[in-house]
DNA sequence: TATGAATGAGTGTTCATTCAT
DNA sequence: AATGAATGAACACTCATTCAT
């Protein structure tokens, strides 16, 4: 279940010069953009080039690394929640802090979005990690009756995604995101379909 | 009702060239994203490289035009929905109709998104153009009382633009619009402030 | 059947160009082997490096290109001698004249094997060419009685390949041409297949 | 017999692993030319990168390493036919068999052209052992009247290095190792120079 | 001694932008 | 004004070679 699928286990250097690698890419790819350059990604990292394209050979696996880490992440915070007293206060706090954390991280955006899209595997293993993580909480959530029944993890990783980007491009801030939340939460007197209609 | 503020105007063989050039820059970069290259533009506009630079003296400035472009047109629809019997219809269906867009042209959530922020001012002129559209809209459904009336333009240009990011790139669908929908919705029971806590 | 397939024809500078481009081309592959850089080529045809690139959009179109014209030169020289008085003078002094002209260039033999070999179909159109005035040049010897009757085109093509990178690469001299040159004289006592076996 | 002039003599696991490395090179250079990389020799070799620096310090002592080998299995095959009874057998049987190897193995060729040019020492003593050992099958074929007597084995080496090349890279057949037969060989009627002029 | 991670100059190629025609 | 050839900095990636483990 780990990331790397290497025949023997990396040295010690080695190891600690992929994550110095990825940490830098994540930086660079958050504030640049994912067009940033891999030799960029090297400087501030304190390494060769070569030494990034030996642990990842492409700028491609470099970027999908840095996406899954940080879906990793994402997906343990979500565990770390499955058992929390309030459900829904533990579902809409992961929400909120997803988002937050976009404000600087372009590379959350993304990574979400990828996450959603099966087509696009890229996220591999680690989107469905996510997904089902926060599907766990998303369903304690709907059973405590703090969120509306008719709607999907897959649903709610796609809002997630979108208020990123309206987060960090568009300059959405919490009134943005309490109307999501109103959207999302059950305490409405209308049964499913009689709102506008979204067609 | 124009963009440039050119010294002389433009002959009419050169202004149906402008209007080649930005059509097939739309259309490129819908396509292929902003990262298409100029000589595509070129190329599709059946014009030099040379006179695409002429009209839009770097990248920038073409992907500006674009965007305004979009923009005016969107500006232009909302304008056509002032007086429209039913403001919240007229509301929600142009929203809806925006983010069904999206799923073909990449352009518009950058617009958009663009358009959101006023630090940036690249959309300049035509940003402000649609927020006040969509705010003659939005003021209608709400004292109408078909959307709730804490929401600001503002507010839901970025929705908008979230809601196109998440369609086109995370697989968003109509469940994840009736959400947002049911957000900005008046039909709800409590007071401002009342639901989860959105920070 | 000229070499350019291009659409419209270049401007004149364009020409003159990709003529630098060419010429620059051959002397760095003769000299540095078909190794060297296309970096190394621009420097020597003073040209920037995206001149280089637009008229051979790829490495191999332009060492191609050069194959092509030197193929192209010698197929002229070849037609030259086409109504030569003496046949078998003829043929053996266009023999010997080509491996003359590899003592200094490597792209000489190189062009001379690709065109020899019809798989690999780099020499395109040139290659045929030079196949086809050769054969003129080879009939009339053997018509003439000074050339074996038993040899063909293709042959005497690789033939003379050989004799270039042996005389360019191991040393050959005049003394090697000679023993081939007896080797395709007709004045020979025994009927084919008498000599040594050559399995 | 060895090349190597190393200090002190390798341990038996050096040694071995000396072994390998040149083997997987042999290989490796006879498929995929001299360029292939020396990362590829290594993994076929089935040891590390450093261990095949260590044993050959540059990638040109590596190659030149193959080469010798080579040639230094050419001459003890030439060595082994130096009492055959049918000199002039051996010496074509020979020349042949040698020509019929370059189908597969890029680097005979190479090898061959490498010996026979004494200005480039890098065949250093290997050349020399093959041409000595090539020239007593060469005498001994001479003086059985099967070969002519005016060439000496530097020409018939280039001659050999010719014929490799045109074979592996021209598509040469039989026929034209006939023709280089016919024109080794001793049965003609005219005495030296009464051919076609060689220059 | 053997390993393989690290290095960085070098390669082929792209593309926004300039400028001669 | 329009053209498209020319430019060269920038990019992703390779590979011979070095060096810490």
């Amino acid at each position: 279940m780990t990331t790397s699928a290497s025949r023997r286990p990396l040295r010690a250097d080695a190891l600690r010069n992929r994550a110095k690698v990825l940490a830098a890419a994540e930086e660079v790819f958050a504030v640049q953009g994912t067009s940033a350059s891999t030799d960029e990604v090297a400087r501030r990292a304190g390494v060769g080039i070569g030494t990034v394209f030996r642990h990842f050979p492409t700028k491609e696996s470099l970027l999908e690394a840095v996406l899954v880490a940080l879906l990793e992440r994402l997906a343990e915070e979500a565990e770390g929640l499955r058992s929390a007293d309030d459900a829904g206060a533990a579902f809409f706090g992961f929400f909120a802090r997803v988002v937050s954390r976009a404000k600087v991280k372009q590379a959350v955006t993304e990574a979400l979005a990828e996450a959603g899209v099966d087509a696009h595997d890229r996220a591999g293993t680690a989107g469905p990690g996510l997904k089902a993580a926060l599907g766990v909480l998303l369903a304690r959530a709907q059973a405590a009756g703090a969120v509306r029944a008719d709607v999907s993890a897959g649903e709610v990783m796609a809002l997630l995604a979108g208020l990123c980007y309206a987060t960090e491009r568009a300059g959405a801030d919490e009134g943005v995101l309490r109307v999501v939340f109103d959207g999302l939460s059950a305490r409405r007197a209308d049964p499913r379909g009689a709102g506008p209609s979204a067609t």
